[in-house]
DNA sequence: CTTTCAGTATGACATATGTCATGGTTTTGG
DNA sequence: CCAAAACCATGACATATGTCATACTGAAAG
């Protein structure tokens, strides 16, 4: 995480963004916001630690996975416009422990809130705003879990290429990925090579490319859309 | 639903649930809130409409599905001690439709909000419980979807009759059952036959009777736990 | 430069799950 | 009481997915 120094960017984007109307004490808190930047690939939210900051997810795209007991990690979604980062972790769950990392460079507004959580505790507007924020990712995961159920792996990992590729080129750990979707290394390949001998993807040294960006889109299933 | 008239009862299962401190103004909310009784089988909560009540979860069991758009439904999980029910609906939000039933006789504490709604915006406590309401589903459903994910029928299978069975038999519908579950009827026969052939379950002209309770936990992985 | 290792790739086989056809049984509406 | 509908049951076959063994490749470490 890297802190801009850009006081009038900050201020538009605040702005821009409505920040002001989502806290009843905004002034307060004013000293405590920054202009923060991730790099491509940065992790952005990891297990405990992290919760001195809340995050305006602003522009970007990041990657929201679950970390599971026995080590595993499983991709929960994408989001790719404004969202509220860090909610679950207000609370102070210990029992969940998601990993974010930014798929693109990420800007985002964090707000430092070690010395104001109590004030926010009593920020009746804040706190609309969180639960409001929670229940939209409650929905969306309940959403996604039963598509999850429903659809073969085809639609999860075309969802997945879609998202995180950019230029049409579609490079990652195959390996990590299997895991992040849940599946087995050999399936994941099986159903790329299925993706290629379709025309869907073609395949060079390094990664593929991405011929037919419409069939993927279709195959998705709206899956893990933002 | 039916209102039960005991003001002693309910009194005293307020204090006992903590709700007064639960509320800022909770004196302001005393007339609004009703003892109910919900008859097993009874659907507690379904799509809109039904959002004058916010629901304090206290005895009993209840089952909280997903409705999907094209029309099927799947499990989401089960909960058995103190929960507040209606929190999502409480946003209004339309895209997510929810629908929850009482598997077992249930009483709850409802509370009317169509005319103290405005006011229960501006209560902070509640709004605190709300959201800390929301986080904790969050956790689980985000949990048991990777779960879902990982482990074949047998372990939600597993899961799902080890709760709704009493006095160890379980007689549902199992054509639902298979919607239910995210898997094909025929499927979902084949496991139930599997654990009749390991003696977990014995068959019945009317129902199963579980003849091993332990190992029928064993195989529900946590699932759907509450 | 060689060894090691992580990542890639593929075949063979097993298991989990879906689809379809078909028939039996029970419930229910008339 | 009968017919229709809903539910239960099962076989055959297809597809989705997992497991294991094995081998190749390029990059990192010594």
């Amino acid at each position: 995480m890297e802190i801009i120094q850009n006081e009038k960017r900050l201020n538009r984007l605040m702005l821009q963004y409505n920040l002001p109307g989502r806290f009843r004490y905004y002034e307060e808190y004013k000293p405590y916001f920054h202009l923060v930047r991730f790099a491509k690939h940065e992790i952005i939210y990891q297990k405990q630690g992290q919760r001195q900051y809340l995050l305006f997810f602003i522009t970007g795209k990041i990657k929201v996975c679950c970390d599971m007991s026995n080590g595993r990690s499983l991709l929960v979604c994408f989001y790719t416009s404004f969202q509220l980062l860090g909610d679950l972790e207000f609370h102070e769950i210990d029992t969940s422990t998601t990993t974010i990392t930014a798929v693109e460079p990420c800007i985002c507004i964090a707000l430092r809130i070690t010395s104001i959580r109590k004030r926010l505790l009593e920020d009746n507007l804040f706190l609309q705003f969180l639960s409001r924020s929670l229940a939209d990712k409650l929905t969306r995961v309940s959403r996604n879990n039963s598509i999850n159920l429903l659809y073969p792996l085809e639609s999860r990992l075309a969802s997945y290429i879609y998202q995180v590729s950019e230029n049409n080129y579609f490079c990652e750990n195959l390996t990590q990925l299997s895991e992040l979707l849940g599946t087995s290394y050999r399936h994941l390949l099986r159903v790329m090579k299925e993706f290629v001998s379709q025309g869907i993807l073609e395949k060079y040294p390094k990664g593929y490319v991405i011929k037919d960006s419409w069939r993927l889109m279709e195959l998705a299933e709206d899956l893990y859309l933002t």
